[in-house]
DNA sequence: CTTTTTGCAAAGCGTTTGCATTGAA
DNA sequence: TTCAATGCAAACGCTTTGCAAAAAG
């Protein structure tokens, strides 16, 4: 069963590689295969130490430019931070944002009536939307407790 | 009555340093000034090139700098960004973002049914929520026009 | 065989740090 | 007079680029 759903997410990947031109490569398995077994929000950094176990030839440039391709076919979303290296999303479907402000992790949640928002007229007269995301800012237990 | 205005915002600076144990330097009220003037999310470098020029003798450290302390302080806030130079937003009323994934330029914006949506009860559980801003991306008329 | 991709190294860009000097309180 | 803030310079971290070698189609 999760043989079979990992299967078909490589298919699916071969296709949107096809569809853009790009070369299969066993590096670009590699990291896709990474990155989607990790729920986080994986930098560049962290995909290559994980993968360098079993791939010691990959090298950090290529972990980092192939997520940045990914990002160009939208097989990735780059999530905004405000320092540090930046992050790779690989849930690209319609999910929100809490993160703590104290130790800087990002959460994913999902909630319909925030993918439901509706768009202020004048924001629609003036952009073509794309996607709606709402990003909470908090504090999450962990910090709350260690702070105190 | 817009002097009247700017004197009082720069008493509140006053206040607001005294609290926090900062001194009052000339640079700092230049910054503040400064920011307080755009409308723009700018960068420590657009601080810094816009004062540059009635303070010829303020470095660019000290801009970054004050402008850290500043968010610190709760006086701007940090944008978060994908990436170039980080950002600062002298605005911290609750407000809401628009932005271009084309041109990338971020564009505030006010909703009252943003800013009083409902926090899902698992992340109220979890978090002490600080704010709330919805994200939208887009691409702006501009943009679009030129891409045509 | 052609074209893309990779790996390496260097350059680039923005941020951060250390420290002597300056200036606010 | 004291301690924080400034300015400068160097160090740092992450990202990007150029290019020769390797690999995919």
């Amino acid at each position: 069963m999760q043989l079979k759903k990992t299967q078909e997410c490589l298919d699916s990947f071969i296709e949107k590689c096809k569809s853009h031109n790009l070369k299969i490569t066993p590096q670009r398995c590699a990291i896709y295969k990474e990155i989607f077994k990790s729920l986080e929000h994986p930098s560049a950094e962290d995909v290559f130490n994980a993968i360098h176990k079993d791939y010691p030839n990959i090298s950090y440039d290529t972990v980092n430019r192939t997520l940045l391709t990914f990002a160009d076919i939208g097989l990735v979303d780059i999530v905004r931070s405000s320092s540090g290296p930046r992050r790779f999303d690989p849930n690209t479907e319609s999910h929100h944002h809490i993160y703590c402000v104290n130790c800087g992790e990002i959460f994913d949640f999902y909630n319909e009536d925030y993918d439901n928002l509706e768009v202020p007229g004048n924001i629609r007269d003036n952009y073509d939307i794309i996607s709606k995301r709402v990003v909470l800012k908090g504090v999450c237990k962990k910090c709350k407790k260690s702070m105190s």
